[in-house]
DNA sequence: TTTTGTTATTGCAATATTACGATAAATAAA
DNA sequence: TTTATTTATCGTAATATTGCAATAACAAAA
């Protein structure tokens, strides 16, 4: 045994879970913040800013593109990669209620 | 060949991955939502509260410790864990300045 | 000390992720 | 059509993660 157990939690655990994985690789931080600078969608200029093979490239690109954080348009015969903030919102709530939570309930014991 | 080219990539870079990857498994989102419930810290009820074995529950909170997202403090026979939000701050920033990025330029093309 | 209760560690099997060469698919340009 | 150019997919090797039984470690209670 040793595998996926990830039924046994709820959706939304589940989905949580999901975009923290998306994100949980530096190459995607990566391409992430790249996105972020250009501010305008840019296509595969992205191979050449890292330090990794173009199908290493496409296979995260496919990864972020799944999550939704991350959405590709047809340009002549390359494409247009740009940030899609819809599913990432539930992630970021996430986050500042667990912030949140803390200051509003400094626990006793740590 | 397959594995580990992070270190090709930026110490904040692989930071924000990290702590991303502490958040990538269902289990480790239920034991961070139940130290909110309970806001005040709980020791080895987590246990019962998960699907998983004692070990594997164990091991999660390792995971969560090592990333700084959840603290533990030896009580009696016992351990109180408690959520500790000193390092997510930083992927917080992160995925709040994403957002923020795109809604101060949508791009054009997606 | 012995026993009990609680958490961590070890060892190992099942599975998932990462990386990339080779190659395919598809559009643009010649 | 032929040739580039660009991106995706396949196949596969290396490595990492997940899960748990067995067991260790350690403090509290008897």
């Amino acid at each position: 045994m040793g595998a996926s157990k990830a039924d046994a939690f709820s959706v939304e655990q589940q989905d949580l879970a999901s975009l923290s994985k998306a994100l949980a690789h530096p190459a995607r931080i990566a391409i992430i913040q790249y996105l972020m600078n250009v501010d305008s969608c840019i296509c595969g200029d992205i191979v050449n800013e890292l330090p990794l093979a173009q199908p290493t490239v496409s296979q995260h690109l496919k990864e972020l593109k799944l999550a939704g954080i991350v959405k590709g348009n047809i340009e002549g015969n390359s494409i247009c990669y740009c940030i899609d903030t819809d599913k990432i919102q539930a992630l970021l709530g996430f986050i500042q209620s667990l912030v949140a939570s803390k200051q509003a309930n400094p626990n006793p014991c740590c």
